[in-house]
DNA sequence: CTTTACTCGGCATATTCATACAATATCCAA
DNA sequence: TTGGATATTGTATGAATATGCCGAGTAAAG
C-alpha cells in the first residue's frame, strides 16, 4: 500500500472542502480517516497552509473551509516583479507622476496589476500601447513608489 | 466619552485588515489600543466573526487577515430563494430535465444564480428569455432538486 | 422609578490550530 | 547498494481563536 501520497490526500481534501460544510481540521481528519487515509491534524493543518484554505465565519458562529481565488490574488507583487523583469524597459518620474515604458503592447497589462496593488499613495494609471502613467499623491509618494518599483527588479 | 461604538471599531477593522499585514487578532487589539480603543482578544473575535474576515494561509507560514467577498457569495440560496419568490412562475419536470419558467427577461440571471449552487446533481443550465432548462443528472437528481427549488417559496 | 429585555464586552476557559523537534521515509548520485 | 540531502509525518506543546457566563449599560414598558 502506498497510494496515498501527499499530492492525492491534498486532492482529497480540496473535494471535500468543496462539497462538504467542514468546519474543523479534527473533522477533516475524520473524513480522511472514513476514506483509509489516517493522519492527524497536524499534518491536515500543514495541508489547509499548502493549499490555502480559509476558514470562513458563517457570522453566527459557525465556520466552513473553504478553498479561495484570494490566495491566488495574494502574490500580486511577485506577479508585478514578474511583468517588470520581462517587460518593462524605463521608468521615470515627474513630480507626482511616474512614466513607465514597456515593451510594445504590454502597458494595459501591466497596469492591470498595478492597479491591483491597491496602494494609497496611487490614486490611478493609465495606460496605453508601451506607456503607463502612474499618478500618485504626492512628489514625495511617487519617488517612494518608484523606488519600490525598482527593487522589483532586484 | 462614548464614541468608539462597536460599529466604529469595526469599521477601523476592516480598514486595518485592508492596509496593513495583519496576521493575530492580538495584533488588530494593538493597533486598536494605538487609537485608543482598547478591548479585548475575545471581543476582536467576535467582530472578526461578524465581519467575516479570515486568515489566509501565506503558504510560507504566515497568515494575514483579509476581509473576503466570499462572505457575499456565501448566501447563495438565499440569494436564489429571493429571486425565485420575484421573477419564477413556473416549475416542471420531464424526466432528468427541469424547465423553470420566470417573468420575461429574468432566466439568465437566475440561471447564473443556479450555476453558482454548483450542486452535483446539476450538470448544466441553458437561459433563455424567460425560460430554464436544468439538466440534471437523472430523474431523481432532478425530483429532488425540484423539491428544493419548491422549498424556496415557503 | 422599577421591571424587563437587549446588547455589549470582559474574564476565564475550552477548543482549535500551528510548530519545534525527532523519527522515518524517499530520492539521487556515485 | 550506500551515504547524504531533502521531504514527510507524528508527538507534544505552545499559540491563537472561540465561547459560556456574568455584569454593566440602555431603552422601552409598566
Amino acid at each position: 500500500m502506498n497510494m496515498p501520497s501527499k499530492e492525492y490526500r491534498q486532492r482529497l481534501i480540496e473535494e471535500l472542502v468543496e462539497h462538504e460544510f467542514i468546519s474543523t481540521q479534527a473533522e477533516i481528519a475524520e473524513h480522511l480517516a472514513a476514506r483509509g487515509i489516517k493522519v492527524t491534524q497536524a499534518t491536515i493543518s500543514r495541508d489547509v497552509n499548502e493549499l490555502r484554505l480559509v476558514r470562513l465565519p458563517a457570522g453566527n458562529g459557525q465556520h466552513r473551509y473553504r478553498s479561495t481565488p484570494l490566495a491566488a490574488q495574494e502574490d500580486v507583487v511577485g506577479e508585478l516583479a514578474q511583468r517588470f523583469r520581462l517587460f518593462v524597459r524605463d521608468m521615470a518620474r515627474g513630480d507626482n507622476l511616474l512614466v513607465v515604458n514597456t515593451d510594445e503592447g504590454h502597458a494595459v497589462g501591466i497596469a492591470y496589476v498595478i492597479d491591483k496593488l491597491d496602494r494609497d499613495e496611487i490614486v490611478g494609471t493609465l495606460a496605453g500601447q508601451n506607456t503607463i502613467l502612474v499618478i500618485c499623491k504626492s512628489g514625495d509618494a511617487a519617488q517612494a513608489i518608484l523606488d519600490e518599483f525598482e527593487d522589483l527588479f532586484t
